[in-house]
DNA sequence: ACTAGATGTAAACAATTGCTGACTTAACCT
DNA sequence: AGGTTAAGTCAGCAATTGTTTACATCTAGT
């Protein structure tokens, strides 16, 4: 059932768009790219069971076998977005200056969509039951929590100082939570609450759990 | 809620076949029962697409063609679990002394698995891209925050107070992430911390953001 | 220009999914 | 007892899943 003539005269009618013909070139760094790009988006707000390879195709624009193609598979696709994440994350938060943390939570919580913090820390928490995607994950939480434990007097093998990493690791929960339950739930005012409605909160919130020594 | 009915009920069918059939008892009851209770467990620790029917018919050990019966399809047994979950929720939430808020959410938090307030809120937070158990999830959240902030001077209608119910959905989100944090990553200490390790920063906490009035 | 390898496409694979219909078996009622 | 109906079983469907295979087409190096 070959109804295509196979001669060199058929050539690309490209029917759905009638612009000028956007020459396609062969890039697949760059088609690697168009997939991280959907799939990251798809992963953080479907989930990972919920998504298909076919959706992410069709957002990418690009043809299904080529996930394959670079990425071995469905989960190595997912791996490599949340190390994309990760590696994203550490860089955003390697820069916060102690006294800034409540101003730059409060900002990465109210920038909802995947581009930001928020939702890199949402697409890490999602779960494949990968265990390298689950050491990926571990890595970056134990790294943002160091990070904002150390400000405050944490270091590390010094068991007196291991209640401040919980309340680091309690602070990043919060605003884990707060990031999720604004972006699954229209919970009013908290889902619709800007960066000013949500620093001065922040700021009690992260002072009493992290009292700046 | 697991109790084993100490009767003659008890059934486990044996797989290797022929053997001689156990008398087992017709209890539609207690079949749908078995399956809301495996179905939450699997919702919960899985997600809703990456459960399975069959998954779900196995941990009860029940025939899979009874989920449709009884549930009408998979979609409806999710919704059931919701329901089930939201009125636990708020009938344990409805009875917390203002006072003690930061031991019942430390006690709460603590205690991992499904059973405990953590499961279901988890549960909760479980999409399935259904909009009825989207309308479940959205009034049980507010149902809570509402509860959590009336005990420090919000009341419906004064915009006023408004500020008071956004502190206390960030007090849920809080707890939220916390149980989800915990529930789904080794990150120690917080993974382990019991609920000693957990009361005196969680009162902290809700202190700074809902100070007694 | 011409070939070789990279890039993209189409179709199909086996496995799994939720769900259904016809069937069998047990429980209950006179 | 018998017989009626609820409760449970079985096999299989149609659709979807991730993945692979064979083929087409473009790009680059000579």
């Amino acid at each position: 059932m070959t109804a295509d003539p196979p001669g060199p005269a058929s050539r690309k009618a490209d029917p759905t768009t009638g612009g000028p013909a956007p020459r396609r070139r062969r890039d697949a760094a760059e088609t690697r790219q168009l997939l991280l790009d959907a799939a990251r988006r798809r992963f953080t707000s479907d989930g990972y069971a919920a998504t298909t390879v076919r959706d992410i195709a069709d957002d990418a624009g690009v043809n299904v076998a080529l996930i394959s193609r670079y990425f071995a598979s469905k989960e190595g696709l997912f791996e490599a977005c949340l190390r994309a994440a990760g590696d994203e994350v550490r860089r955003t938060t390697g820069k916060v200056p102690p006294d800034q943390v409540p101003e730059a939570i409060a900002r990465q919580i109210a920038d909802l969509g995947i581009a930001g913090l928020t939702g890199q820390l949402t697409l890490l928490l999602r779960s494949s039951g990968d265990a390298r995607a689950d050491e990926i994950r571990l890595g970056v939480l134990r790294y943002s929590s160091e990070q904002l434990a150390s400000a405050r007097g944490w270091r590390p093998d010094e068991p007196d100082s291991e209640r401040v990493l919980l309340r680091a690791q309690m602070v990043l929960a919060a605003g884990l939570g707060m990031a999720v339950l604004r972006s699954s739930t229209p919970l009013q005012p908290l889902s619709s609450a800007t960066e000013q409605d949500l620093v001065g909160p922040l700021r009690d919130l992260v002072d009493a759990l992290l009292p700046p020594r």
